[in-house]
DNA sequence: ATGTAC
C-alpha cells in the first residue's frame, strides 16, 4: 500500500483526514495532527500505512489518530491513539507496545541553577552511581515472589510502604501510580524472573534520567499552580516496565496471535494481533497489563527515591528534598468515557507513545491542578529542550484526551548509529554546558539530536491545535543513559 | 523498548 499526499484531505489546520473510501477495511477515518512541515516528515516512514492499518481494527470509534511526534512501531506507529467500543471492541498489545506503561516524571528541586552550576559535573557522576543503567542491567533491590505480587498489585504505593518512596507524590501521579485491574497470576513465572532486580533501574534505548532548568515561562498561573519558577532546577526521568513488561508483551502477543481467528478477526497486518477486551483472552492481557504499568509508576517512584538520595549526597540534607511535580505515562490502554457523535461512550483508548492530556476539571487530579488542568510532559531529544504542557477540554473533542509524548524519531537506530560520531557528540554536549554520563557510545549515537524531529516545532503544534497549553521550556544540563 | 529474532 503507497499513500501519497494526494490522499491526504486537510480538515482543519494542524489536522489531515484519509477518509475511510480510502480502503475497504477501513471503519473509521484515520486522522493525522501536524503542521504542514511536519506531515512531509511523517510520509517518509511506514507510519500512515499503518495508521490507516489501526483503522480496520473491530470496534474502533471516531479515528485512527497520530500525533505529530508519530513514527513507525511494531504494528501501530509510536504517536498513536485509537479508541475502541467498550467492552466487545478489540484490545491490542502492538497498540500499547513492548514497554508497558513507559512515561515520564518530573521532579521539582527550589534551587536555581546559577546555585549548583559548580555542582554539575559532580551531581551528574553521583546520579549515574545511585541509579543503575543500561541493557539487562540489576539494581540495589532483589525481589522475593511474594514482594514481586506486592509489586505488581500495588504499583508505586509498594515503593511509598517501604521506604523508596515519599506519600506525597502519589496524588501526583497519573491513575495515582496503580491500576486496580492488575492481576499478578497473570503476568509469567519468567516475566517475574526478568523483573525480580530491576526496581529502580533506567534500562537503555531512549530512556535516561535528566537534569533541566526553567528557561522560559509561558504560563505564569499555571507554572505557579505545577510549582514552577523560572531558573528553577528540575529533573526528568523517563523509563517504563523493563524486561517485566517486555515479556508481558511477547506472552501475551503469541497468544493473542493464536486465539484471533477463533473471535473471526482479521487484521491487515499480523502485528494488529487483537481480541474482543471482554474476551477471556482480552481480560488476561489486561489485567496483566495492568499489572506491568504498576510495576513501571513503582520503578520511576524508586529511580525517584535514588535521585533524592543523589541530591542530599551532593548538597546535603539541608536543602529541600526534591518534588514530584507529575507523573504521566504513555504507553497504556484504560477504560474512559468520551463523547462520540454526541453520546457519551465509554472506549478502550490504546495510546501507545501518546500521552493523556486531560483538561480542568478533571476528577483525578489534586486539587491544586484542577483549575490548570493535567500536566503534559513533552521531552525532547538528548541536549535539545523539553517542555511542560496543561491539557485541554479541545483534547478530549479532537483526540481522546491524548497529546504527543516527545520529539519523536526521525531516523532508525542503525542509521543513526551510522551518522554519529558518539564521542565527539558528548564532547560538544559538553561545550555546550551539558554533562552526559552514559554506559555505552552506542546508546549515546542512537539518541542523538539528528536522530529526532524538532521537538519545538512539535510543540508548537500541539499548542497551536488547541490540545495542550505551553507552561514552560525546559534546558538539559545533565544527562545520565544507559 | 528488550537477557537485539522463532
Amino acid at each position: 500500500m503507497k499513500i501519497s499526499k494526494e490522499d491526504i484531505h486537510k480538515i482543519e489546520d494542524y489536522l489531515w483526514e484519509i477518509p475511510k473510501t480510502f480502503r475497504p477495511n477501513m471503519r473509521v477515518p484515520a486522522r493525522v495532527l501536524a503542521s504542514e512541515s511536519l506531515l512531509d516528515a511523517i510520509m517518509e516512514d511506514r507510519s500512515l500505512v499503518q495508521l490507516v492499518n489501526v483503522a480496520s481494527l473491530p470496534g474502533i470509534q471516531g479515528a485512527s489518530l497520530v500525533m505529530p511526534d508519530v513514527h513507525e512501531g511494531y504494528g501501530f506507529p509510536i504517536g498513536g491513539v485509537a479508541a475502541t467500543l467498550y467492552p466487545d471492541g478489540a484490545i491490542s498489545p502492538g497498540g500499547i507496545g513492548y514497554d508497558i506503561n513507559c512515561g515520564v516524571r518530573l521532579l521539582t528541586s527550589n534551587q536555581k541553577i546559577e546555585e549548583i552550576r559548580n555542582n554539575l559535573d559532580a551531581l551528574s557522576k553521583e546520579l549515574y552511581i545511585q541509579i543503575p543503567s543500561g541493557m539487562g542491567k540489576g539494581g540495589h533491590i532483589k525481589l522475593s515472589v511474594q514482594e514481586m505480587e506486592e509489586v505488581l498489585l500495588k504499583g508505586a504505593e509498594w515503593a511509598v510502604e517501604k521506604g523508596y518512596g515519599v506519600k506525597e507524590d502519589l496524588a501526583f501521579m497519573e491513575s495515582k501510580g496503580r491500576l486496580e485491574n492488575a492481576d499478578a497470576t497473570l503476568v509469567s513465572d519468567m516475566a517475574k524472573k526478568r523483573g525480580a532486580d530491576q526496581l529502580g533501574t533506567i534500562g537503555s534505548g531512549n530512556h535516561f534520567v535528566e537534569v533541566d532548568y526553567v528557561e522560559e515561562i509561558y504560563d505564569e498561573t499555571t507554572a505557579k499552580a505545577y510549582g514552577l519558577f523560572k531558573g528553577q532546577v528540575v529533573v526528568l526521568i523517563h523509563t517504563g516496565s523493563r524486561g517485566l513488561g517486555h515479556q508481558v508483551a511477547t506472552d501475551y502477543i503469541r497468544q493473542i496471535i493464536k486465539a484471533m481467528p477463533n473471535y473471526g478477526i482479521e487484521v491487515p497486518d499480523r502485528e494488529l494481533a487483537c481480541v474482543p477486551f471482554n474476551s477471556e483472552e482480552g481480560q488476561n492481557y489486561f489485567k496483566a497489563m495492568c499489572a506491568a504499568a504498576n510495576y513501571a509508576w513503582c520503578n520511576r517512584e524508586v529511580i525517584s527515591w535514588e535521585a533524592r538520595t543523589a541530591w542530599r549526597n551532593i548538597f546535603g540534607s539541608t536543602v529541600e528534598p526534591l518534588k514530584l511535580m507529575y507523573d504521566v505515562a504513555h504507553n497504556i490502554a484504560k477504560v474512559e468515557t468520551h463523547v462520540i457523535d454526541g453520546v457519551q461512550t465509554d472506549v478502550i483508548v490504546h495510546r501507545k507513545g501518546a500521552t493523556r492530556a486531560f483538561g480542568p476539571g478533571f476528577e483525578e487530579l489534586p486539587d491544586s491542578y484542577k483549575a490548570a488542568g493535567q500536566p503534559v510532559i513533552i521531552p525532547g531529544s538528548m541536549g535539545t529542550c523539553s517542555y511542560v504542557l496543561a491539557g485541554t477540554a479541545r483534547s478530549k473533542e479532537l483526540t481522546f484526551g491524548s497529546c504527543c509524548h516527545g520529539a519523536g524519531r526521525r531516523l532508525s537506530r542503525t542509521a543513526a548509529k551510522k551518522q554519529v560520531n558518539a564521542p565527539v557528540l558528548k564532547e560538544k554536549l559538553k561545550e555546550r554546558g551539558i554533562f552526559v554520563e552514559a554506559g555505552s557510545f552506542k546508546g549515546i549515537a542512537e539518541e542523538a539530536p539528528i536522530a529526532y524531529k524538532d521537538v519545538n516545532m512539535v510543540v508548537e503544534t500541539v499548542s497551536d491545535s488547541g490540545i495542550a497549553k505551553k507552561v514552560a521550556k525546559l534546558r538539559p544540563v545533565a544527562v545520565i543513559k544507559g
